[in-house]
RNA sequence: GUGGGUGUAGCUCAGUUGGCAGAGCACCAGGUUGUGGCCCUGGGUGUCGUGGGUUCAAGCCCCAUCACUCACCCCA
């Protein structure tokens, strides 16, 4: 048998119901909000993820999918949304007639790392984001509408967290100064760590190793080494979150691991998944736009962890899918030519019906539509055929009626609305 | 990439010192020539993950491999 490649999954019928309650909730929030869908390719040149997300990520290094296609190019899997859509908004020069342009989309995404809980090879991401606003208001929008999203799905066990990374500015005198620290505490520190501290020192912070999270304990945290503009705008955000009633922590240790991010930074963390615990994050990339190929362009989006949003919420949702109103149980050949004009009758004018295809008996018939949940059964034999009456079985109180086989489904269409 | 745990029926899982492959649920058929749920009877539906090895004999022991899973790492 051939089985599915490792890290993928299928989402079956019974699970797919709950993936689409989600999407739905999130497409009409994004809608309402002013964001409009966006479709790009799963595939890209490899160069576009190499560039944005950073040379010396994790994910760049060794977690993408690239190969060389036959013509010789060097494509990868997409490893997430939002170089893509950096790609777009520039290759058609969105920005041309209105700078402001606010996007999702809704699709897989592909990272060949071990598999765990709530960590596959090929995941599903909600990604939003908004281009041309550079103003804090949209930052403090966004998490906002984060919150409002896990609220109406009813996910409670969340909370927000969110930083400031400053910009070019201010960054590097914080860089400067941690690197001090860290030169300090240098003998304290894992192997990781001490590798990640030339390479990206930020990340340090943001090791888990307690006898890291020790050692770093005092470190200098980046909210206060912020330059004015970078103070001014982190200010609005957080007061903004604070009249929204948005309730958020604010964590110097929070650091992403994507290159691109400057200013606000932010991640939706819940208890209920083990070690992967962030359900969504996100966060400002004012200089993106402009080191793809754009004109100088503020930015900021999000991604949601489709699979993850799953998982929290198949914990306490059950989402089903809607049973049949009618299953026609027939006998015989002729009994199921009048059966399938009729069933295909009912369909086109919407209603959910099913009937039986094969030989069965009826009462294997009675137990499949007991099994679909059929709410009546409509029962046509011989002895139906030959009165000219077929029986209809309302399933729950057991009460049967005749119904003329002349004008059959006409009267069945009008019994079944009422 | 590293480490731990687990692979037996559709599902959840038993399987003793190596000795005929099992249970519950589900499913199918019948009890009722044409009436579901409850009940009764019958039916095992299987490449014991896969490939080797040891043995008279392997689900069980050994080696390899694949998958699942949890954690590290990283991230959504």
């Amino acid at each position: 048998m051939i089985q599915l490649i490792r890290g993928f999954k299928d989402i079956l019928p019974g699970e797919v119901e709950l993936w689409q309650h989600i999407e739905r909730t999130a497409v009409d929030l994004f809608t309402t909000f002013g964001y409009g869908e966006i479709r790009v390719p799963i595939m890209e040149k490899t160069e576009l993820f190499a560039r944005s997300i950073g040379e010396d990520t994790d994910i760049v290094e060794k977690e993408m999918y690239t190969f060389t296609d036959r013509g010789g190019d060097q494509l990868t899997l997409r490893p997430e949304a939002t170089a893509s859509i950096v790609r777009a908004y520039i290759q058609h020069k969105k920005y041309a007639d209105d700078p402001v342009h606010k996007l999702f989309t809704i699709g897989p995404m592909f990272r060949r790392e071990r598999p765990q809980k709530g960590r596959y090879r090929q995941f599903y991401q909600l990604d939003v984001e908004a281009f041309g606003i550079a103003a804090p208001y949209i930052d403090a929008q966004m998490i906002h509408m984060l919150h409002l999203l896990f609220e109406r799905l009813g996910v409670s066990q969340t909370e927000a967290h969110i930083n400031s990374l400053g910009c070019p500015e201010c960054r590097p005198h914080f860089r400067e100064a941690l690197l001090q620290f860290l030169a300090g505490v240098e003998g304290r520190l894992c192997s990781d760590c001490l590798r990640r501290k030339d390479r990206n020192p930020l990340r340090v912070l943001d090791c888990k190793v307690p006898d890291c999270r020790d050692a770093v304990a005092d470190a200098p945290a980046i909210i206060d080494y912020l330059c004015t503009d970078c103070q001014d705008h982190f200010k609005t955000v957080t007061q903004s979150l604070t009249r929204l009633k948005v309730p958020f922590f604010l964590d110097k240790r929070l650091v992403r691991g994507l290159d691109y991010y400057t200013r606000t930074t932010f991640e939706i963390q819940t208890t209920l998944l083990g070690a992967q615990s962030a359900v969504a994050g996100g966060g400002r990339y004012d200089g993106l736009v402009e080191a793809l190929g754009g004109p100088p362009t503020p930015a900021i989006g999000f991604a949601v962890g489709f699979d993850r949003l799953v998982e929290v919420l198949a914990q306490s949702l059950t989402i089903t899918a809607p049973s049949p109103v009618l299953y026609i149980a027939a006998l015989g050949e002729e009994a199921k030519n009048v059966a399938f004009d009729c069933a295909i009758h009912l369909g086109q004018a919407g209603l959910r019906v099913e009937m039986e295809y094969g030989d069965k008996s009826l009462k294997a018939q009675m137990k499949r539509a007991n099994r679909l949940g059929a709410a009546h059964v409509l029962i046509l034999g011989e002895s139906e055929l030959a009165t000219g009456n077929a029986v209809l079985r309302n399933m729950a109180t057991k009460a049967q009626s005749d119904f003329p086989l002349d004008g059959l489904a006409n009267a069945l269409e009008t019994m079944l609305r009422g």
